[in-house]
DNA sequence: CCCCTTGGCGAAAGTTTCCTTCACCTCGTT
DNA sequence: AACGAGGTGAAGGAAACTTTCGCCAAGGGG
């Protein structure tokens, strides 16, 4: 038995655009020529049959067939019926006009909608490829979790002090690192029961791997919340979540939107973790809330 | 010229069911059980194949491609891609449902749909709301800063350190404080062309109303972005920025869409500035971004 | 009353589309 | 520079789709 990727992905209707995208990088040269012809004119591939698909981009019937599995089809016949259904659902949808990308000279107002309306689109994107059941598992693991640490560094670690403070007002035990030896020095001391969680774009960020790697050595539960499923870090993960991979462009860095979408993906771990703890959850939050109160009022005068 | 029926009818992409109806009288009997089928379930249909429909509806292949002739399509292939599209379509219209609150026995599933949806919205007013003139006013005193300090506490003090993540990307000198003594500290520093930045949900935040205050005494251009523009925070900011204030509940702290809300806006000012700095901060960016690149070949092996 | 015609229907043959296997080639490695 | 690993497409095989054809039932004449 090889099962060497969670495979579990069920046939995705809608997030097909952002699948192409996350498992781009993963793809052989043919095979992203075919998904970038998909992900460009859904409706017009969903007409075409694997051979006319082919002669397309230029490759063969087997590339097509393969890249049709790799975005969690059983072949190309399921592909054709998601990419109709892409396009029914874009044709009624009618996709605002601000798609362009952000340019220099820009007045900042196109820019404010530019901005907002790619993160919508991040959000929508994550939201849809988003594995229920992978979440299910990680949000259960927390829930039971001893002691939690969190792992990231850039931009990541951002997220990971968030994702920290948020469990922190549940009552949980959580701490974030973003220096590197003391993340491995910490991750020694986990165990069973103990969860750790590695977050990194790219999926292959050495400083976020290695403590995650001792973490799951020493039998914690491990979680990866990454771009790129198929990374290195994935290897020393139980659960992975994928965060979803918009187009950059100079003037919007990757970081931006893989933010906004580890955002997601923590946002829905926390609310995930305090439903099932909810009997401590709650009170745990007002008392946070009352604790902070006394101090929106200093300044008033 | 024939021209007897309006023959030319096109493969109907949505109007099937009305179909069904109007042609319902001229099939035989057979006909119409494969029809109602159709009508009945489109996604289930969709997913069967010729023979599959026929055995369900107990009638024969040939009888199942008659049908789909008989609705306009050239073959059943054809009918199915329709029914895929319009099955897609019909889940799509069902998505609204979400804008219910999160409540502690959702599903996960609904709860990363509502939070999707809850955190699109957030960022759609907080579009909507900026002020582009003050927001211009705040980019350019960005952009011709000596130096730059921001302060944040909590949740903002994230926000607070991703603003200056990203300034000193493109070259800027920038600096969050989430430590109220160190930031009045720092603040003291501060001069004419010197830019001070406070983030606060609240807008009442003392701990980083009073650093904003000395920045402001001491000359600097202050810039405030709160949910509260009409705060204590007001008195000593020269721009303000208004985040959009989303209902909470008590799954769904403040925190969390006051965050959205507080990126984006970031974003903005990033933008903004980096476009007014073309030319310095284009170089800046390739460069750490190479900086980086060896970081993530490490534990590939 | 029987035979013939008409039209619905499905089994099976025929055709297209899709999937799998395997050998070649390219690229990176030692 | 030879070797190996993996990407790629051609060809054969399987499945799905379409067409043909003959059976059967119902109705109408002889």
């Amino acid at each position: 038995m090889k099962e060497t990727f969670a495979k579990g992905t069920p046939p995705a209707p809608a997030a097909l655009a952002a699948k192409v995208r996350t498992l781009a990088p993963s793809m052989t040269r043919s095979m992203q020529r075919v998904a970038e012809a998909v992900a460009a004119d859904p409706a017009g591939c969903a007409a075409l049959t694997v051979t006319g698909l082919a002669e397309l981009t230029g490759t063969s019937e087997a590339t097509v067939v393969r890249t049709a599995r790799l975005l969690g089809y059983p072949g190309y016949r399921d592909l054709r019926l998601a990419l109709a259904g892409l396009a029914a659902q874009q044709q009624s949808g009618r996709a605002p006009a601000v798609t362009a990308d952000i340019a220099v000279d820009d007045p900042l107002a196109d820019v404010v909608a530019k901005l907002a309306y790619d993160e919508q689109q991040t959000l929508a994107d994550t939201a849809a490829g988003l594995d229920t059941v992978q979440l299910g598992a990680a949000v259960a693991s927390l829930a039971a979790a001893r002691r939690v640490d969190v792992y990231g560094v850039g931009a990541s670690g951002l997220v990971a002090q968030d994702l920290t403070q948020k469990l922190l007002r549940i009552g949980l035990i959580a701490h974030a690192h973003s220096d590197p030896h003391l993340a491995v020095t910490n991750a020694v001391q986990l165990r069973a029961k103990d969860v750790a969680v590695a977050i990194t774009h790219s999926g292959s960020t050495g400083d976020v791997i290695e403590p995650l790697r001792v973490a799951f050595d020493h039998g914690a539960t491990t979680i990866a919340v990454t771009g790129r499923p198929d990374g290195p870090v994935a290897q020393y993960a139980d659960h992975i979540l994928t965060t979803s991979t918009a187009r950059e462009s100079e003037l919007r860095p990757a970081a931006m939107s893989s933010r906004t979408s580890q955002l997601l993906v923590v946002d829905c771990l926390f609310i995930g973790v305090a439903q099932r703890t909810y009997e401590t959850a709650a009170p745990a939050l007002s008392a946070s809330y009352e604790a902070l109160a006394h101090r929106h009022r200093s300044t008033s005068r």
